[in-house]
DNA sequence: TTACTTTTTGAATGCTCGTTCAGATAATCG
DNA sequence: CGATTATCTGAACGAGCATTCAAAAAGTAA
């Protein structure tokens, strides 16, 4: 045997990314063996190198796609009131991180396994997203209509509380994300206002 | 060579520990080897197996370490006020997570490599520790110096907020932790009170 | 000192790891 | 169709993995 009826790059280069985010997220970076990704793709594992240099490369696109990702999926509107525009982040921030369960455990989880280069351009990338949260604290302050003493930590925190729904939300349960949602937004609103 | 001059279980054994605990925090516990630990005590591999049965074990034995002692050194005076036994939490948890950071990372992240009865175990001092604080909010709301609608998400949101400080403060930088602690202390009393 | 216990070494066991590559088969192109 | 290219297999490589254990040396107690 050897290539195989109906293979084809365009159908296993994102069946490997696949396998690859899901079984990182599943058991973690070091654990995951290349011959691991390979079954649940359903090849053998020599032929993953088609689709990446190394193991190492595969860890970094998925982070680099899903911070790209990120980025492009976030929008402000910056003529908008600072607290609209801090509602609308923060429905964003919870839907996204919801339907990409996956990729932000990763990119939370596996940053120590990037070497030094691309650890950089991920923060980087990170950095640049709290930044735009950062940015409406700044004017809702500015235009009086937030009271935040130190917008950096009120950054961190309001992100930090907001990823960690990913950590005990799961649909099904008692309450819907919808509802989740207005909940965070409740305590965030009166945590700036 | 065999037995080491000055060689004792009792230097031998809180070295082995505290070798585990730096590395798993440093790599993870599947990227550890046993080597790795060993070379970092300064014995060969095979002697870590008068410490520990296995690598496993090691891992639970950190985690229900940690959250033994978490569990330990919180405390709440419930003929207090709400508001006052809420600030001494988010004083408490801050501090102790700070003094802690190898430990917390470790309790966070290796969940995944724990048996299912080990998890289980886990879990429930970590539910436990949850419990605490929930129990403040309810008493809180009951009282009426709080409005908070969910107790749970709030306890969830609080939790995830004020652990999140691991991820950034280091000593040394623009803040003290007291003025950390004061400015988290400032929000959550906002977002509940 | 002698007998006994504690602790460690160092070698060995059987696996699994990431990665490479020649050869084989399927898809595609002229 | 035949020629070329794309894709995959299967075997192999050297290395490192967790764990075991007999033997040796150090500590301890009589």
């Amino acid at each position: 045997m050897a290539r195989t009826a109906g293979s084809h790059s365009d159908i296993t280069g994102p069946r490997v990314r696949e396998a690859a985010l899901k079984l990182f997220a599943q058991g973690g970076y070091a654990a995951v063996s290349m011959r691991a990704i390979a079954a649940e793709v359903g090849v053998q594992a020599g032929a993953l190198y088609n689709y990446t240099p190394d193991k190492q490369s595969l860890l970094f696109d998925l982070m680099e796609g899903h911070m790209t990702e990120l980025m492009a999926a976030s929008q402000d509107d910056e003529t908008l009131p600072a607290d609209q525009r801090l509602k609308e982040f923060v429905s964003f921030h919870i839907g996204f991180h919801h339907a990409r369960a996956d990729a932000v455990f990763i990119a939370y989880m596996e940053l120590r396994n990037l070497t030094d280069d691309n650890f950089a351009r991920i923060e980087a990338l990170r950095s640049a997203y709290e930044s735009g949260l950062e940015q409406i604290l700044r004017d809702g302050v500015g235009s009086g209509v937030f009271q935040v003493s130190d917008t950096k930590i009120a950054t961190l925190a309001i992100i930090a509380m907001l990823t960690g729904v990913n950590t005990w939300y799961r649909a099904g349960g008692r309450l819907s994300l919808e509802e989740v949602t207005v909940q965070y937004w409740e305590m965030v609103r009166r945590a700036v206002m």
